[in-house]
DNA sequence: AACTATTCATAAAC
DNA sequence: TGTTTATGAATAGTT
């Protein structure tokens, strides 16, 4: 739409490819603009114009649900690491301590076996206990498979975010452009173990 | 553009909404590519329609980045994968074992134990019973809260998933969504009396 | 940066 | 949902 039509290719003429540039990603952002309010609907709009400037738009759910998602995710992570650290510390514990414990119940269940010619109450006790680990063991498998699950949304989401965020930095020369960052698509810096880990490879 | 000219306002009639949306999101995404390959901009486009239907754009120059992110994020993915299969394998051993790992060896050092008035039977007891059902509580409660937290972003984000898993670059157009909810979240319900069942004597 | 001829996107209708 | 079409919007080339 224009004096005439142009092919989609690379204009290899710089000028001209600046001023296409202007030109349409004010168009870009604009219609973006026009479907969050028309359609009620998130959208976020970020363009990387080599080498170092940078425009976005974010309509404000989005910019919401981002930072939502980000801080909340974080957050769920590191949490979940302390938890499992905890539970193993636990596990241990049970096998240190109640591996004894049983055991004196079932030397005491002998024992009154033996006094009083009851065979019912260790078996009993020992049925308990073996509910409660069966409990344990199905509660620790649901868990595994909600973190599993969990952990593809952390795929997706925390790799889409980082992504935007190492596009950003990697074209930033100045403060200006961290200013212009959008603030949905930082991962909340108060997670310095998710971050390395992170970017392990 | 259009038959009329319309007003860039919330688009009330529900039908009237959706197909504008649909095309005027086509429209976004192809303006999208097109100063991606006209200027040689990197830009990215997410579009949530609904909490669970989400539509995205990336430029090629983005999606590297996007995929070794993704690959890091999944090697953390298999280390906490192979963490609580070890806390798994932990009960496991602990329903198969500790059960029946009474040998004379032990009776015999509790019994005298017990014959030297050394232990207190009862309240180890209690306190290993005690400990073992406030595990299950707290993985209950775990549990529910990572279900109330999970099944929200899961929602949001379950078509990005999808996105992900299909390549990065391509406009989804469908709406199936909803039917690939990961199944963790149909939620089943639990023993409602785990507490009770834990209880003894 | 403005202008404007032209193509393009799309609102309404079907 | 898809297709059509009249119309307004976006913009390529010009100034």
């Amino acid at each position: 739409m224009g004096r005439g039509k142009i092919e989609i290719k690379r204009i290899e003429n710089t000028n001209n490819r600046q001023v296409t540039y202007s030109k349409r990603r004010k168009g870009l952002i604009k219609k973006a603009k026009e479907i969050t309010v028309l359609c009620d609907a998130a959208v976020s709009v970020v363009i990387f114009a080599s080498p170092t400037k940078l425009y976005e738009y974010c309509s404000p759910s989005t910019k919401y649900t981002h930072i939502h998602h980000t801080h909340a995710l974080s957050n769920e992570i590191k949490r979940i690491k302390e938890e499992n650290e905890k539970m193993q510390l636990d596990l241990r514990h049970l096998n240190a301590e109640d591996i004894t414990s049983l055991n004196i119940k079932e030397l005491m269940t002998i024992e009154n076996d033996l006094e009083n010619g009851l065979i019912s109450i260790g078996e009993k006790r020992r049925e308990s206990y073996k509910r409660m680990q069966k409990d344990g063991q199905r509660l620790e498998e649901e868990n595994m498979h909600l973190r599993y699950v969990y952990e593809q949304q952390m795929e997706a989401m925390a790799g889409k975010v980082r992504d935007i965020e190492n596009g950003f930095n990697h074209l930033k020369v100045n403060d200006q452009y961290e200013a212009q960052m959008p603030f949905a698509f930082r991962l909340q810096p108060n997670q310095p173990n998710l971050h390395n880990q992170m970017l392990l490879d």
